[in-house]
DNA sequence: CGCATATTTGCGTGGCTCGCAAATTTGTGT
DNA sequence: ACACAAATTTGCGAGCCACGCAAATATGCG
């Protein structure tokens, strides 16, 4: 990877770091594009070139992350199940990226991711990087299984529902009444959807 | 119901329709409020009024068909199995809203669907709808299984993995290689999440 | 029939996305 | 070291959109 292509990288990430930063700050309508290119330190046309909209640069980290579980599974072990592999990509990529990249127990952030979560656009963005990412577990479990995403429901549907089960826990973790720890509550989520979700 | 509560009923799906009326025929990007707003016969600015966006008067008629799904899990007798009892209310309300709504063998048509439906804007707010439909299906499994959607993972883990089926038999109608009949493919989907999804 | 309440509408404001072309930066071959 | 081709950034402008506000209009109840 070249000089050039570095660089662009980090513009993204810089880009889109700003925007989740402005956004958990102030508030996702009292950030104007203005402010995340200049908190970047590009101009407001750039970031336009980058992202196509303010929405897009947020869910861009959540996606980046979320396309690196299928890359992870690929790479597990071929003798590994396939439920117990998807868990350990899973875990190795997004539980882990949850602890390094965000602000620990910062209750003002918190407060502020949970608002920012809730604003229409942004969950429209972030579920369209959600299920994109999903795509590409679909193709990595058809890889596996020996099924063809292009003709079979099996890897979608397993991969759509290793999406529900991050998703679920998401939402528990930030608007259910009883709190427990993120990967906790993915644990059991993994584990439930795994076994079948047998009726309780 | 009174007159007017019926009548503005009536002008949401009117602007819902038109939108996607004329979104299919000409192409998102091909179509401005104004026009949407004209079709229905109201002002550009009671367009708004009722939706606060294009892609969200579009998927509003998906919403309400997917809602429906969670009132007639409901009313499914109490004895059902619960994955019975989803799949008769799944089938109860979309297979039928595909078949009475949408045109029939329009290849135009379809074409119009397949394009509209890879726009960015109207895939955001078509996820957004089925995410706020699941969580309405979620409600109604915690309800019919004792559980509790503010403190278990379980009920939006079966809503998610129903919407996931949902999602998946869509998604392979729409662009899959060898096209099967929809009903068909939402069966199966169903019945191999029901199931637990076995390594095949 | 008249009045309180809802709804529609027009207008104005601020913001956003994107096409285009000029300016700047970067990689490469000599 | 240097110059040139290719990629990237930037400024500008056009067109569209969402929404606040207040005036006009429609509705339904007593």
């Amino acid at each position: 990877m070249g000089l050039r292509e570095r660089k662009k990288e980090e513009t993204r990430i810089a880009l889109s770091w700003a925007a989740i930063k402005l956004t958990v700050e102030r508030g996702f309508d009292n950030v104007k594009v203005e402010d995340i290119a200049a908190e970047a330190g590009v101009s407001h046309r750039t970031f336009n070139n980058y992202f196509s909209s303010k929405g897009e640069a947020i869910a861009a980290r959540h996606f980046d992350r979320a396309v690196q579980i299928a890359d992870e599974l690929r790479s597990r072990p071929d003798g590994e199940p396939l439920w117990e592999a998807i868990a350990n990509a899973v875990f190795a990529r997004f539980a882990l990226g949850m602890q390094e990249a965000e602000r620990p127990a910062d209750g003002r952030w918190i407060a502020g991711v949970k608002l920012m979560s809730q604003h229409p656009e942004h969950r429209g963005e972030f579920l369209k990087a959600h299920t994109a990412a999903q795509d590409a577990l679909a193709a990595a479990v058809a890889e596996r299984t020996g099924t063809n995403a292009d003709r079979d429901l099996y890897p979608h549907l397993v991969a759509g529902t290793v999406g529900a089960a991050i998703l679920a826990a998401i939402h528990l973790w930030l608007h259910g009444d009883a709190p427990a720890p993120f990967e906790e509550l993915l644990r059991d989520a993994l584990g439930q959807v795994a076994a079948g979700l047998p009726t309780p």
